[in-house]
DNA sequence: TATTTATGGTTAGCCGCCTAACTATAAATT
DNA sequence: AATTTATAGTTAGGCGGCTAACCATAAATA
């Protein structure tokens, strides 16, 4: 008998046994589903152990490669406000303030009151969260191209189809909870 | 320019661009691993959104499933311990202890002294418990086939093999990260 | 037997996520 | 111009995750 979304995935076949007692459960799609959930855990946890060693949450980095981009866009707007921010990294406005609040606190990022409206704030990168982002990216980068290499280009743009049709479904099941995508950046 | 790791995903061909300037940067690897970690974490939000209607978060679905797995298997021992929770649902015995906190404060687990070890708890399931589970398991099974629909099998079992070689190069590159797979449930 | 080591559960503190509510400001409407 | 609606950022409270430390108990060692 299967435990099911626990630490460990259980065996194809208790997932047969499983489906004998509980009918709507079909094998094939719960094991498709379980790998998946577990090996997007893995893959976060081998790059997300990486980014903690210089204290860097996965949400912390969200709010700096933002920065980083924005600058690199070089379309005069080197700085985002808080309420862009969240809209990038998909969290709440609420919880942006206190990403900022650390980053700022560490010396990260800076943050001002917007001269055109003074409703907003606007965040920009520091010299040292730049640097900090140089010295994490290489490994950041090698870490994701390690935890993929085992498939050849082939493979990888079938896991992509493959993907994309997940996706897609799940953007059929619940709208409202699907993100848009692919996204112009 | 991408925005690596943020809520949208960036196309191939700003991954490209970046990797001119970042040269550990592999595109198709960095496609790869942003589908994956996009597309498990809408296929979590699919089916953490209905368990969420009953009040349910995914850590305290999992301790719910442990202890029903556990009476299922009818090996006299229907209740576990907070570190054995913990240990299948993969968090910390410090966590666990404010999953139970609430779950018991819900009625839907019981906690009692063990009676042969005097350090270790024991936690069971509640009539309560069983019944919520026994309401939302049909729809959570549901939730996930539906997910997976647009796969045939062979797709199902090409995604679970391109998979599991991932998971594999993850536990090379970190074995302390790795999880034991596939457990023996 | 006494001491040391290991194990279990909890607490405190931190972080990051959420929702709802709030205040301040800007924009839209009357 | 006055009022209403919308937007931005923050706060409060809750939840769930972590680490380290703690106390109680059990097991291992001297």
């Amino acid at each position: 008998m299967p435990l099911l979304m626990l630490k460990n995935l259980p065996r194809y076949e208790c997932l047969l046994e499983a489906a004998k007692e509980f009918p709507d459960l079909d094998p094939s799609a719960c094991e498709a589903f379980l790998h998946l959930l577990h090996t997007g855990d893995e893959c976060f946890r081998a790059v997300e152990s990486q980014l903690a060693r210089h204290n860097i949450s996965q949400g912390r980095f969200g709010v700096l490669m933002s920065l980083l981009n924005n600058c690199r866009n070089d379309d005069g707007q080197a700085a985002l406000s808080p309420a862009g921010l969240a809209d990038r990294t998909g969290v709440t406005r609420a919880t942006m303030t206190g990403l900022i609040d650390t980053l700022e606190r560490d010396g990260l990022v800076t943050r001002a009151h917007d001269t055109e409206d003074r409703r907003m704030m606007v965040v920009g990168l520091t010299l040292r969260g730049r640097e900090l982002l140089h010295e994490i990216l290489p490994d950041h980068f090698k870490r994701m191209a390690m935890l993929m290499q085992s498939l050849d280009e082939a493979e990888r743009k079938t896991l992509v189809q493959l993907l994309n049709k997940i996706t897609t479904q799940a953007a059929a099941m619940a709208p409202a909870v699907a993100s848009s995508f692919p996204a112009a950046v």
